[in-house]
DNA sequence: CGTGAATGTCTACGGCGTAGACCAATGTGT
DNA sequence: ACACATTGGTCTACGCCGTAGACATTCACG
């Protein structure tokens, strides 16, 4: 039974995965390779594959680490906007303090962590009132709400420049549009450089969405099937 | 000046993308190798070279592609609601209807055409009473949303089935959770099961937003500086 | 001490994106 | 009609990637 004893070098799983996930948050998750990975331990590559499965396992377990940072907040709590926002700040937190979210965007959310992370959201949104099958759906969109920051933290930096960072991609978005046809755009663009990190910003989505799902509990008819009216 | 002649093996940018595009469709983004692509278009990978300057080039090309199909539903359209709900089920309809929109899930959403999206999504958010600030980061949750379906189709039906699908990352998952601790996830899975292909789940998000926005446009101060009250 | 399991190494394979030299077809100017 | 530059496709090769399989070492325990 030879368990937690340090042998040969002291290469464990745990090391492995914070040595990946330090990678990831930054130098984003495709400079995660088995080979490079394998350098900053100081180890052959094929040396990983003796605490992981293989790769697609190994960002599994980045996942499981990152996603277990997230305060379920206890069914106990006082209301289910309260607890919602409790959950969902602390996902939040852990998005913004963790470039390597990312990899929640291209894996499946199935790890036991995020099956938590799903089942305390589910219960939360049953007891606002919606059923099953509206939960579901409502928890796509309340992951990718949470998720959107992640999706492109480098983008409008990118935008509002131009396009300077990288020669490859800086001919495909110069073609029609010019800076004076995106009013909006452009006036945007200076609030984004001063973006001091997104405290406020992750505030406002929680409120939008709990907002949003009171309008939608109240008028429920609203989500189903809509009244003919498009207008007004 | 010789322009639109066909030479040599008839391979064109159009024809190129096009492929690309279908590839992914089909077979998810990984599926997108120049090599493969070159096989499926008879030619040789470095053929390819010539009329796109790099898989990052092709890629935005696809994107392009897809996003100029989203209708931005025009500036005089009668309530800023009502943009809304058009620009945005025009957005969904292109992202239900090609997996290949995970792509934007991992590319600066920069080109042309995704310019002009975000353009058209700050102009109805300052239309509804936003300021550029608040415009900005609703924009990012707003994306979140409606590309929260692209994010995992394949996740739920794994996560419903215990995870049998893929061999690999199946163990992962089955550590400490059993079927029983998750009522509310497997009770929903089965919910999962007959998705009709999400029209509902779709009006669903926008409803959810537009009664967010509402309600934040209502009481302004809830995204700014909430009050102390965490209860009620 | 001996033995079997655990851990790290070496070598090698096939796939990837892509640089560079080459070459065949094409249309142009005289 | 003929040399010519341009265009579009091919070939070869490089360095990266994940990973299979055989091997060597080291440890835990009898």
């Amino acid at each position: 039974m030879a368990r937690d004893v340090k042998v040969h070098r002291g290469l464990t799983t745990e090391r492995v995965v914070d040595a990946a996930l330090r990678a990831a948050d930054e130098g984003g998750i495709e400079a995660v390779s088995l080979r490079r990975l394998a350098g900053a331990l100081e180890v052959t590559p094929m040396a990983i594959y003796r605490h992981v499965r293989n790769k697609s396992h190994l960002l599994d377990l980045m996942v499981e680490l990152l996603l277990d940072q997230v305060d379920l907040a206890p069914a106990e709590t006082a209301t289910w906007q309260d607890r919602l926002r409790r959950l969902l700040a602390s996902f939040q937190a852990v998005v913004a303090a963790h470039p390597a979210t990312a990899l929640l965007l291209s894996r499946p959310f199935v790890s036991p962590a995020a099956l938590r992370v799903s089942e305390a959201l589910l219960a939360t949104l049953h007891s606002a009132g919606f059923d099953a099958g509206q939960s579901v759906r409502l928890l796509q969109v309340i992951t990718g709400m949470v998720l959107g920051p992640a999706i492109n933290r480098a983008t409008w930096a990118a935008a509002s420049r131009n396009l300077p960072p990288d020669a490859d991609r800086q001919q495909a978005s110069t073609e029609g549009l010019s800076a004076g046809e995106l009013p909006y755009l452009s006036s945007a663009a200076d609030q984004v450089m001063d973006w001091s990190g997104g405290a406020d910003a992750n505030r406002l989505t929680i409120e939008l969405l709990v907002g949003g799902l009171e309008a939608l509990a109240a008028e429920p008819n609203r989500g189903g099937v809509p009244r003919t009216a498009s207008r007004e």
